[in-house]
DNA sequence: TGTATTTACGTTAGTGCTTACATAATTGTT
DNA sequence: AACAATTATGTAAGCACTAACGTAAATACA
């Protein structure tokens, strides 16, 4: 399943989709058991169960609905004979929504059946799931009503764009942010090999150490990329351990992160600066070729990596070669 | 609101509504941000962009909708321009999805939109809500993957109908639930009194103790309802404390229980059997009535309660005099 | 009292999805 | 190779809901 990975993103699309899920589970457990109710009718049928006669709009102000909805629901209602619409004697305008007799034993005679789905569910998710679960809802809902998500997310956005990006060296505070970076994208891509987790893990001994370089990109407050630059031997450095949130791609960290690493390299004079990636890895190889690393025709000999089958030399100035050279 | 009440029975129209309410809310962020998506579009679009051209059932698969659902919104995302449909080569069937330059592009600018959503729910949310909402949503996904919820409830319907209702007298280890079936009903309709909090709270010295009675019952190893035989003075009783757990009604468990103190009321041959009530509570006064208690013109003296405005007597053999009794 | 505004409701058109069906291409079987 | 079965997709019809509109009744106000 590839929604959950999303987390927050796709909350719509997933809470839709559990709302469905649940929606034909009943209608299915109705219809086995002979119900002759549908599930979507729950809400105003239990209503008016426990209120009685009720009008259009205050049934849908209950229920979160709008009266149209309740309207129309009251149509099928009707047609199946369990609820009655009655005009209001005070205001003329009303109707008055009433369970019928039909429509009061059909409910008494749900009472198992709701009991039923009740206990189905708790067997279903655990009776710890479900708690948890009611209580996020209800968290939710509450959160919802009284701090507008709208308003919240506009803030954030006024904030994110007037927001400065910044590129910052190395410190240890930030050195599980090192980790946290590179392990998002090798972990969706490939899976951390040894060397990773080491090197990961340790920043100061085998990068800062060796004589190379770490750096951080910073957007209102928030870490959000990192970058290395490996020495390898003396004036030959690697650039390396490249990665930006997944959240914050495309303003332009990758970018901004590199170009920093590249300047560092010219700051130190280095002779030669070479990477290792993935073909799989599209927009970073873009990205790569824009800022003047050109694709050699094979591996590098002697990759510590598994996933190397990409190996780019910083050649600024020339540019790859074009397909059809010859025409 | 309502719906929260239900609990699990609405866990379905809950759901659509938080649904409805996040896609309206992102909806409302692209737009008053100029960004010419719509948050419906997410999945596929993100699907596209994460993974490159992807035939039309894979996405589906993906994102988790019928393969009619994606084909549709991607006639749109192609009206959009920001999706482009090629024939597969290797099998004419296929027909793959993949983003064009525009889409590319859209995709990449709404980054700091994502973000800005990202943290926008986080922030209406909290940290600690959002994280258990999500928790409680990927949990809720699997367990329905891995237990399908249907055979678990019809399994639950399926024991429930065959289950025999008991009619139990008290034990100590009941206490609790004495209070908890009194308190659910209390809570709703009116509040609980002092009076109730000591008699509830203390069953055996104040019922049991002064020659009274209680009685349970019980469905599938479950309390579910309850009620209290009063001796008021020497051979006057007070029936009191009748209560079904909301979920458990409409199954006969009140009636039982009526008749199971009515039973008592005869064998410890009593002399006058009342009850305080109060008009709201149609269904229980109906019952009442039906088991042989006639309503009384006016409010016992004395009563102990701020909610009774309802007096009753046990009077078999008596009905309640009709309306129209003159005609 | 007469007129404007508000309220309650129903109706219509449209949206996003589903199910059911149709069609074309591929694969399996003999 | 010929035919059936399967698979991938698109299309049509239907459902649940919404937004927008229209109408009737009630209320506010001068």
């Amino acid at each position: 399943m590839y929604l959950p990975s999303l987390a927050q993103l796709a909350l719509g699309s997933r809470l839709k989709s559990l709302s469905d899920h649940f929606y034909a589970a009943v209608d299915e457990v109705y219809r086995s058991c002979g119900a002759g109710v549908e599930s979507r009718w729950f809400p105003v049928l239990r209503f008016l169960w426990e209120h009685g006669e009720t009008t259009v709009s205050d049934v849908a102000l209950a229920i979160g609905q709008t009266h149209s909805a309740v309207s129309q629901l009251a149509d099928k209602l009707v047609d199946a004979g369990l609820v009655q619409r009655k005009k209001d004697a005070q205001d003329g305008r009303r109707s008055l929504l009433v369970l019928t007799e039909k429509g009061q034993s059909a409910l008494s005679a749900l009472g198992p059946i709701w009991v039923a789905v009740r206990r189905g569910i708790m067997r279903s998710l655990g009776e710890e799931g479900l708690t948890t679960l009611l209580a996020a809802l209800a968290a939710t809902e509450q959160a919802l009503e009284e701090r507008p998500v709208v308003d919240a997310m506009l803030a954030e956005h006024a904030a994110l764009t007037s927001a400065e990006l910044e590129i910052i060296p190395y410190a240890p505070a930030l050195k599980d942010h090192f980790y946290r970076l590179n392990a998002q994208w090798l972990e969706r891509h490939f899976r951390i090999e040894d060397i990773d987790r080491e090197l990961l893990g340790d920043p100061e001994r085998y990068v800062l150490a060796p004589g190379g370089a770490i750096f951080f990109a910073r957007l209102a407050g928030e870490v959000i990329g990192t970058c290395a630059l490996l020495q390898e031997s003396p004036g030959v450095y690697e650039l390396s351990k490249m990665g930006v949130d997944e959240t914050f791609r495309g303003m332009g960290a990758g970018r901004s992160l590199l170009a920093a690493a590249i300047a560092e390299f010219h700051r130190r004079e280095g002779r030669e600066l070479f990477l290792e990636s993935n073909s799989r890895l599209k927009t970073a190889l873009r990205m790569y070729e824009q800022v003047g690393f050109v694709l050699q025709p094979s591996v590098r000999a002697g990759s510590h990596y598994e996933r190397a089958d990409v190996y780019m030399v910083y050649q600024p100035g020339k540019r790859r070669p074009a397909r059809a050279a010859r025409g």
